[in-house]
DNA sequence: ATCAGACATATTGTATACATTGGGTCGTTA
DNA sequence: TAACGACCCAATGTATACAATATGTCTGAT
């Protein structure tokens, strides 16, 4: 029961193509630094150079692919500063994306089952990682459930949209690359556990902070 | 001496399609929900369909145009919900950027004179303050060159493309509609001096906290 | 041997033409 | 009169063809 994390309907070519591509992308199928010529792409995806080419500049908004005029377009290759860079943004955007829950729940302005389906989505993670504590990447998953769930509680489209449709997707990219995260799963749980008690209680300052010290922490495994 | 607002370098016509459609929108040419027509558009700038399309894709990724599939492009419209949010995500992410300006003033890790820049450009805006009391407008731009360079400042590029790329565009555009800054220059001016006094300190925690408050005083004006 | 410059080719940028979708209008009918 | 439906047209989505730019190679000279 995952929430659901691809939204976006497929109506045009567009659509279809910046969907695959980005797969292939963030699957590692299309790795760092790799060039995108149009012409391949679009005959690999059966469409025409018009809509791949849009499709493209669409990834491009989302950090995933480069483009340089008149030369074309790589998939990103991000230094750790850079990465880094993305997770201090990050930090500064899911705070206040808590501490927005948060407000709402105090001011009731909130759907009352809400809070509840974040705490079963905690329990059947804590579930998971009892159960296969060896595999982080499955619990990832959950993980992002959680993250994506509070953006989306938040309330805020602006949030969301740069949370869900920008930083996820490069974030998801570097997700294995990057995985000193083993025996983190538990300690993540827990925060996660605390984050879901100050929302409970309306704490705003509290629910923030703590998620920002949960953001700093996933940083700071690979700084 | 402003700090160049608009950095693109134009070198494609879709460059130029999308530099000269924002400053239609943002200055208010292209009224909020106005239908934009491919072709008229296209022809009104002097470039083909294509390009066009390319630009109003990226006014797209920058929040000033909502396209929906196969209907078209409209100038966006921002109720004051709408607005708000944009005032929240500002408010972390300029916070966030001003916690990471005191960091590497404090680490070093920065051209010296640029924070003596920073305390020049609020020289030159309180000159301008006192003998322009009554323009709000034109002290606008003072206001908006302190944040633009504080962004920059940050060094985190993530910071610097979500404020200066996609916020301070349609931030600008509703600059005037809900010009309910009366009186408040010289207040903004006394914030940014405080602001810059925690920078050279390089108190980091207190740098945010003023910040934030400077943007949540700012939001609070309309809302 | 290395560098400079010109040529060739591959790839992107742009324009035009065609296909397809959505909305608006008109007429019909209950 | 209001609601439903068929048609028409305008605007978007897509494909193809052409132009312009950049890169890589080859030649030649120093």
């Amino acid at each position: 029961m995952a929430v659901n994390p691809d939204v976006a309907p497929v109506v045009t070519l567009a659509d279809g193509a910046l969907a695959a591509i980005q797969t292939r992308i963030v699957e590692g199928d299309l790795a760092p630094g790799t060039k995108l010529v149009e012409e391949e792409l679009a005959q690999a995806h059966g469409v025409s150079r018009g809509p791949l080419r849009e499709a493209l500049r669409r990834l491009q908004a989302r950090r995933l692919v480069e483009v340089v005029p008149n030369v074309g377009a790589r998939v990103v290759e991000l230094s750790r500063s850079e990465l880094q860079a993305v997770y201090e943004a990050r930090e500064a955007l899911e705070g206040m994306a808590c501490r927005l829950v948060a407000q709402r729940i105090r001011a009731g302005d909130m759907r009352p089952g809400e809070i509840e389906a974040l705490r079963q989505l905690l329990d059947s993670h804590g579930a998971e990682v009892q159960q296969h504590a060896e595999q982080p990447y499955l619990q990832e998953a959950g993980n992002y459930d959680f993250h994506y769930r509070i953006a989306q509680a938040s309330g805020n489209p602006v949030l969301v949209s740069m949370l869900c449709d920008d930083l996820y997707h490069v974030i998801r990219m570097y997700r294995r690359r990057m995985d000193a995260r083993h025996g983190r799963s538990e300690q993540a749980l827990n925060e996660h556990q605390q984050i879901v008690a100050a929302l409970a209680a309306g704490d705003a300052e509290l629910a923030e902070l703590l998620m920002r010290r949960h953001v700093s922490a996933a940083r700071q495994l690979f700084t």
